[in-house]
DNA sequence: TCGCCATGGTTACGATTGCAACCAATTCCT
DNA sequence: AGGAATTGGTTGCAATCGTAACCATGGCGA
């Protein structure tokens, strides 16, 4: 009996990742989304930013997993947005230094708790033996992915 | 002292999440997309019929999570290509019945070991009791988010 | 110091996406 | 029976995204 091979979907590992994260990343946008009329990507820069203080484009990229592209009209659109300003490096003209403004930082520090507020609600619905497997398997499958 | 509140990103969930995912499906894409030239919902779509054998559109999107504008645009590719064969419903005639042609089950059938070596690859770099962490959180954490 | 490669950042362009509008066929309601 | 609402599926359009090309500056070796 040579059975045709098959692969179920709903249990393959890469499917059930994206699937995941779909559904939890737009309800989360949502959040914030209709809250301040942020994008992912600038909702990211300004996580990074109001987390670090003072940072370059490329530093920002780096930390929260953006290409360069997107880094830079997400920091173009919080700019028009004044909350966020860029002042020249003085020594590397390359580099512009980019912080929050007051309203930046007022923003940031609105989103921060909302942000901390769905984490915990999501997480309460799961038994807390759960929640403990998921943070090990997650850490773990971060070290395997990420690392070398 | 009222600190100011922040985020760390690299501990938020959906952040981790999303990171994850994104690496994961980006090196899994490219072990089909090199050797079959498919596109991610392509990818999907084949997956779905070979599972289930003939679907119509709708069923596609519902059991591969998928828009129904991608699924329509997959499956037109999928034909294109001769991977994929659509037939009236004799019953109801809005509807296409789907299924593999020849060519397009022996793509499945190629697919399938490529797909469970790269799972089986991914989850070898984890210790045992990791490994049954991450099961077992992810589950939870479906249960938790894809119900009710 | 001069030329070459690397780096920070922006922009142009093609591809992909989701939303909404749409067409056709079916079902529901009276 | 016949119009209204529903469903299966496709398409137009605007927004988003990644690749590659680009500009400006800086670092480095000869």
């Amino acid at each position: 009996m040579t059975d045709r091979p098959t692969l179920a979907l709903e249990h393959f590992l890469p499917y059930r990742l994206t699937r995941l994260t779909d559904a939890i990343s737009r309800d989360f946008s949502q959040a914030y989304r209709a809250r301040l009329g942020l994008t992912r990507p600038e909702w990211r820069t300004l996580a990074t930013i109001g987390q670090f203080g003072m940072m370059t484009a490329t530093e920002i990229g780096a930390h929260s997993s953006m290409h360069k592209t997107k880094v830079s009209r997400a920091v173009a659109a919080l700019e028009t947005r004044r909350w966020l300003v860029r002042t020249p490096d003085p020594q590397d003209r390359r580099v512009e230094r980019l912080t929050l403004s007051k309203t930046g930082q007022k923003a940031y520090e609105d989103m921060v708790p909302v942000a901390h507020g769905f984490e915990t609600k999501l997480l309460a619905r799961m038994k807390p033996k759960e929640r403990a497997a998921l943070l090990e398997g997650l850490a773990a499958l971060e070290r395997a992915v990420l690392t070398d």
